[in-house]
DNA sequence: TGACACGTACTGGTCGACCAGTATGATTGG
DNA sequence: CCAATCATACTGGTCGACCAGTACGTGTCA
C-alpha cells in the first residue's frame, strides 16, 4: 500500500489523532501551534486534506466543523518507518542501529528492563523457529 | 553544526566514501547506478558538487580525475541520525525505537549477543554515574 | 596535428513538502 | 433580516531534492 513515509508534519498530526480517537482542524491545529512555530489555520487545513487525500485520514461532518479521525494504525507507521530506517540507513543491521541510538541517548532502568525482555523474547523466537520452512 | 540529516542519495555517496576512503566521481557513480536504476554520470557529479557546498565531501585532483573523501565521520552522521529519528518519531522512548524494528526485522543470534552486551554496558554506566564525582 | 575520450562546470526542469491567502457557504446573535 | 463569525475549498508561491543535458577544457593516440 503506503509506499512512504508520511512527512514531519503528517506525523505530527497523527499523532494527535492517535492520541484523542478524533479531532477538528482546529483542535489540531492548536497543537501544532503550541508545540512549534505559529501556524496559519488554512495551512493546518489544506495538510489534513493532502492526507486525506493520501488516505491517512477521514473525515466526518460534525455540525459544522469536520472531524478528523486516523486511518492508519499507530503500530504500523511506526513498524514501517523503523523497518525502513534500519534498511535505509544501517543496512538492515539491528545492533549497529540500536548502538547509535544508546549513543545519543541514556535510557531509564524500566526501558533497559523492557529491552532486555525484547532481545530475550526475540532470542526464544529465532530458537523455536527452527522448524518447518515457512520461510520467504 | 549540520542541523539536517544527509539526504538518501547524499548517504548512498557518503557509504561509498566512507567504505573505499575516497573514491573519484566515476566510482560512486558506478556503484550508485549498480546498486540502484541507471544513473547519468553527471547526476552524480552535480550531487558530488552540492555535497562539497555542503561541506560533506572535499576532493583533490589527481591528474585530471578529482577524488572526492569524506569530510564527516561515520559514527557522527550515524549517531545523528539515529537520534533525530528516536526523538521525532518515538519522542525519545528507545525501548519504543527498539520493538518496532525487532518487529519488522529477525536479528541473528550473534547480533542479539551484542545487543545485550550493549544494554549491559549501558545500565553499567547508568550505574556507576549515581555516585559522587568518581568519574574516571 | 586533429579528432576523440574523459574529465568538470553550468544550467534548467520536475516533483513533493510546506505555507498561507482569498473565495465562498452556513450558522447565529442582534 | 443581515452581517459577523465560523467553517471549508481552491489556488498559488517558495524551497530543496533529484535528475540530466549542454558547454567546455585537456590529454592522448593514430
Amino acid at each position: 500500500m503506503n509506499d512512504t513515509d508520511p512527512t514531519e508534519r503528517e506525523l505530527q498530526v497523527l499523532k494527535v489523532l492517535w492520541q484523542d480517537g478524533e479531532a477538528t482542524v482546529r483542535e489540531v491545529w492548536k497543537v501544532l501551534s503550541a508545540s512549534d512555530t505559529e501556524l496559519a489555520y488554512t495551512t493546518a487545513l489544506s495538510l489534513m486534506q493532502v492526507m486525506e487525500q493520501k488516505g491517512l485520514v477521514k473525515h466526518r461532518a460534525d455540525g459544522k466543523a469536520y472531524v478528523y479521525s486516523p486511518l492508519v494504525k499507530q503500530q504500523s507507521v511506526f513498524r514501517q518507518m523503523a523497518s525502513r530506517f534500519l534498511k535505509r540507513v544501517f543496512d538492515g543491521a539491528v545492533d549497529e542501529y540500536l548502538v547509535h541510538a544508546l549513543a545519543g541517548q541514556r535510557p531509564s532502568d524500566a526501558e533497559l528492563d523492557r529491552m532486555e525482555h525484547m532481545l530475550a523474547a526475540a532470542r526464544e523466537r529465532t530458537k523455536t523457529k527452527r522448524k518447518a520452512g515457512d520461510a520467504p
